[in-house]
DNA sequence: GATGAATGAGGATTCATTCAT
DNA sequence: AATGAATGAATCCTCATTCAT
């Protein structure tokens, strides 16, 4: 009987509410807000209902918690990398722990996507903070690199850009599994795919030094 | 009561169920099949719920005909471009053209995402009618051109990234305005982001040149 | 088939909203707005409760329109009856008519109560243009009167001494008929009510003179 | 832990059991028993849901002590007065004492008016033990005094309307606030309700004597 | 004495859909 | 082609209550 100990860890959440989180995860990926029912994530989770309501407000709580917790690391992931010499290189490592990042959470991608499509609301805050600043840098570096193929202007274009490409791969793999048969996210394609932003981006990068020389 | 005339174009479809599909159309793009419900587009189209089974069988049967109405005209217009002797140019042509297109159904995009994202059962059978041609074609084009820079096998991931890039942006305008303060549909903003995937369609075409040189 | 006719009286409100309206009266009365279960109105008015939602937007709403549809007519009746010569006979014809209106709506009076006792918000408008006038007229007369045994400033005293004691009756009627074993609504106890505030009324009236001489 | 000495009397209930009793009392007469959440108790008293059930065995349970412990005290301040020579002065002295507990006791009234308004199940036991022998009683004054202007058998009336006319004031007393823009139960205004139910009462009583002779 | 978590039953309301008119 | 009314099923959520801790 008391061989179980406490159920909550004190830190943060408690294991109940860490499962919740799990399983809505997965569930709003697959079907968004409003396809997602709340019978539905707490039948996923070994719950009543009702019982969910202890451990969050609502149903968008439940959502917004969810977004918060998938996205936040992934920002700190892409916040930590920015500043070193060698932008390609720097590139290459930001674009391979956002693509490993995403790959663990396998419902981050299209849970963006979801908030993305429709205003956002409950993404608005945390993007701002994430890509804004990195739209300002990427202006910086793409200044300093006095680079006449791509203009200052174009800084914001090609952020989104990689967003759309990174994001949209792991967002869209249910379709792409679909048209090509294979996983898209099975490790071999994950590389392949790593390894095709890395040499776009050395073709964007590097093509500066070709045109100024 | 006959004076107004005849209101139904036999051809295609009645004004109304034309109204209604525009209506729809809208208002699947923002909040997803799952998110509208029946009434909301009914009130939209200045109807009744009732009424609206009159020309729908289901909410699902208008859904699919949304898709329907959406996307195979899209098809069609990337279809119709392919053959032609110069690569970089006629891609030129086909993202321009897409461009074109979705600029003048400013839903589709997002439509189409709603779809990709779970498993795109509405989706399903034109998309494959649609991106495994393209993607045969692809790889014709890049063995055709000795690439050494991209492999045949590239030729997938190339043709998903174009789609991620061109697609991307459309759905995602309401939160790249919400970023941005400014609208990503704007002529002006459409024509800029139009002219940066030329100039990196070429980079990714050129490129070859200057490596075999 | 066709023998039913059309089911709706295109004057106000269909057959059915009426029946609802009834057996909510009913219920609200007995149990308070909060006490009254909607599916207990809709198998009362033999409906189901969704279909209850099609003639009233909500349970409030449906509370509100009992509450005016009840409260109206008894202030016409008020309000139809004020300027007379001779006071005293003018208010027993007001007594009875106001008690034959109650005896005749037996669950007006209850309704009344439960919402004069919380701040009554569905009540409000209603009761001040009815009261406040009531006390005003009724200032006017006590004043014509000259009484010396009635200050001025009594008038509304005795307003809400009347209502107290008219609608008191009717609103607990319930418990009074546990306390004395008989209906206080019958027939026979009805016209002993009214005798008695007639007397009453008469007393608090015709002293005056006595105490002039 | 223990240096806050001990927290309950054990004489007649804990601090927290008083607590709970006086914001339910409070909440009850606003929003009747249907009307009140637990949950709305406990937050009001500073406590879970859960703990409240350490005080009392449910929410009926919680309420039949309140009611009992707001309405015994007025059945004794009644059962305390009744037996005089002087039947006026007797009354008067009720009626004071009556009001001065209604008084402060701001929520009694309107709990009685709730409990009375419906069956009554919680109030029954008590009233009939209060109102009954009133009644007898009454008759038995009215009797003595031979008064030929009310009838023995309007002693119940009386009794019925006096109740209707103290208790009425402080139960409506919000809606009488909303009307007059001043609160009823003020000093003032408390005591000129009391001052007018006063000569009501002489009027009605030393009328016998001016008929009499 | 207090509480977090759990729950069955029920709360009001909306759902997509049908059908007689 | 349009609609008011009806409905079974489902919606999110709250209810009063229990119990192990």
């Amino acid at each position: 009987m008391t061989l179980t100990g406490p159920t909550t860890t004190t830190a943060e959440g408690s294991v109940t509410r860490e499962r919740i989180l799990d399983v809505a995860e997965a569930l709003f990926a697959q079907r968004g807000l409003a396809g997602t029912g709340v019978r539905e994530i707490a039948r996923s989770a070994d719950l009543t209902p009702a019982s969910l309501y202890n451990h969050f407000a609502s149903k968008q709580a439940l959502y917004d918690a969810v977004i918060e917790r998938g996205v936040r690391p992934l920002l700190e992931v892409i916040g930590r990398l920015p500043s070193r010499e060698h932008t390609a290189e720097a590139f290459d490592d930001t674009i391979g722990a956002v693509m490993a990042h995403l790959a663990s959470h396998p419902h981050l991608a299209r849970l963006i996507h979801h908030e993305t499509i429709n205003g956002g609301d409950s993404l608005k805050g945390l993007v701002e903070h994430w890509i804004r600043p990195l739209i300002e840098q990427a202006q910086v570096e793409v200044r300093r690199d006095q680079s006449d193929y791509w203009s200052d202007d174009e800084a914001p274009l090609m952020i989104t850009g990689w967003f759309h490409l990174v994001v949209g791969h792991f967002a869209m793999a249910p379709m792409l599994q679909e048209i090509f048969g294979e996983d898209p996210l099975s490790p071999h394609n994950l590389e392949r795919q790593t390894r095709f932003l890395r040499k776009l981006s050395r073709l964007m990068m590097q093509d500066r030094e070709s045109k100024d020389s």
